[in-house]
DNA sequence: TAATTTTCTTTACGCGCGTAAATTTAAATC
DNA sequence: GATTTAAATTTACGCGCGTAAAGAAAATTA
């Protein structure tokens, strides 16, 4: 592979001795030519190493072959563990994912998304903000390029939504918990997204459902810190004596690992069994929540399912180039995970 | 703001009443233009919401207005870290930055820096994957595109590197951890960078010249699962009775991190003072080192300073456009954060 | 071998913008 | 108000590619 100074496709296509039209025809779709076409340019290829202007290519096209992923807060290993599911399904399908992080604020979402609109992506997989996004800018958004809504549902806006089912996931972790001891009260998250009220709701739901009291411990505080709310709004119920069981479930694993901590500093052992003061359990099951002391019991949303169905989705609108098919909502269904916190 | 049917820069000129030559030097530098023809097309801009063609724009510039950002590992919340600190400060100067992640694999590094050389990046900050880089593959990128290496440098390669001090803040630490107990011991991180190997020398370095014997525990694990390394080994270490002190000094905090759940699990208090086991200490102030139980004592990055003097870096090494500048080396002074851990 | 189908070549145009040169217009200086 | 200087306009070309149309060449079928 000489180092080469081809600067255009019309070079490299005298090299190969194929046309240039023909070599276009090529690099759009390696498949539309000839095999023994294929093999010339493939040789040329190998010598020469030549790649066709990605800025010239998407000049005239209505669509590029890159596709959007925007995710809320990419510090949340969460996210990142999404991000990098979903990525490599792009890549695999021959697409170029181009990744933002909209840290949790709402102007950045929006210029992300108006970034992307000039990049014209050939769609885009978008984990809204929630409550902090401007509807009307996402809505719009979504008029335009083909969206896929993953992890938090804004409704009605974009082509689909792809989840997990909150409400089987709190379910199974509530009924659990409570079969295994005292009926756990419920750690809110700061409702940054629908997630957090869903939560809420399948919570009490369930515990009436179960003839147990629900009891919500509110948390006034905003933002994407939830380990920090979880430490500091934990120390401060504990102190104060707020807590009306010795079970609590967190509306998300970061939150849990936060109460952890303040558990911990307090001297409150967690885990279950005779000698603990607290059980604490977690949702979402968090890259790090198996290295917690103690190990977090929680709910494992499945990842691989959500990002593979999300991306799915997405390439078959992209595919169908439906303008006006129906809205998709599909739910995944999570697993308890017990470990040692509850 | 209509939702204009604009389509090229041409029509918007002739709205805006400029000139389009004009209306190009504007979208190129805003100040280059007088304020009055400025307000104008500024005025227009409000009423119709053209935005040229990106594409188009960078087809014939020699490089764009993007710049490429590579972590090896976007899962771990230290680099997620990095990367939104220096996105941040590429936005404020008027940048457009593009975050790649490698994911710890060597061909995806080599893929991204491929991807990237057709974007034709104004610049690109890279932390190298470290050891599992292709160091030629690097090599040659960086001699097409200005590049500022950080967090693991990879000798000789790109026009700079920015990252710790490593043999001063693993100093900082053994030193605190002998002043305050037992000296400490070793546990390897698997040796994916060079600040692997750094931090082990540095480490045996500082306890000769304390008079202190050194003992590295070694591991022979691969990859970015430094939780699982830690956990894993940490556990059998105990087990077996490899301890040679009741201090251990990580070699950063994702492994602490793990060894804490691994002493967790078999029992040992870890903290300082009387009644406790073990004592143990990481390396980076993971933005969850705070929350583990107990809080890690560590060594803090620079993290801000360690962004902002690469991302400066890396403008001038644009704007200067010096091909044959020669190449430097800024390692930042890390803090010690003492925590409950040790 | 002739007829048909597929694939390639030739030729040509356009995409939306950067940019250079020559000219005109407006602002600043005296 | 005349002169200098700065900024806009007009005109024109080119970037690297997609793509369409018409005809030539190759592969396939009869």
């Amino acid at each position: 592979m000489q180092d080469s100074k081809i600067r255009n496709m019309e070079e490299f296509a005298a090299i190969s001795g194929i046309s240039r039209p023909t070599v276009s025809k090529y690099f759009n779709d390696p498949a539309s030519v000839r095999k023994s076409t294929r093999d010339r340019i493939e040789k040329a290829l190998e010598e020469h190493n030549y790649r066709p202007n990605i800025y010239a290519i998407n000049q005239n096209r209505r669509t590029s072959k890159s596709i959007g992923v925007v995710v809320p807060y990419l510090a949340d290993p969460f996210f990142a563990e999404m991000a990098r599911h979903i990525e490599r399904r792009c890549i695999a399908a021959g697409f170029w994912p181009i990744l933002f992080s909209s840290h949790g604020e709402t102007q950045l979402e929006i210029d992300i998304l108006d970034s992307l609109l000039s990049l014209k992506p050939a769609g885009v997989l978008l984990a809204p903000l929630g409550r902090a996004s401007d509807r009307r800018a996402v809505e719009k958004f979504c008029h335009d390029v083909p969206t896929v809504l993953f992890d938090s549902n804004l409704e009605g806006v974009g082509k689909a939504f792809v989840g997990s089912n909150n409400f089987h996931s709190i379910g199974l972790i509530v009924e659990y918990l409570c079969r295994t001891g005292e009926p756990p009260c419920f750690f809110e998250m700061p409702p940054v997204n629908p997630n957090a009220n869903t939560r809420r709701h399948a919570y009490i739901r369930t515990m009436e459902a179960l003839g147990h009291k629900a009891h919500v411990i509110h948390v006034e505080a905003q933002g994407w810190g939830f380990e920090e709310v979880g430490y500091s709004e934990g120390k401060k119920v504990i102190s104060d004596g707020r807590l009306p069981t010795d079970t609590i479930l967190c509306s998300n694993d970061r939150l849990a690992i936060g109460l952890l901590a303040a558990a911990y500093e307090k001297g409150m052992r967690v885990g279950r069994g005779p000698g603990f003061a607290l059980r604490i359990a977690g949702h979402d099951d968090h890259p790090f929540s198996k290295f917690t002391s103690p190990s977090l019991t929680t709910i494992a949303q499945d990842y691989a399912a959500i990002t593979e169905y999300s991306v799915e989705t997405l390439f078959r609108l992209i595919e169908t180039d439906s303008k006006n098919a129906e809205r998709e909502t599909k739910l995944f269904e999570s697993r308890l995970v017990m470990r040692a916190s509850a």
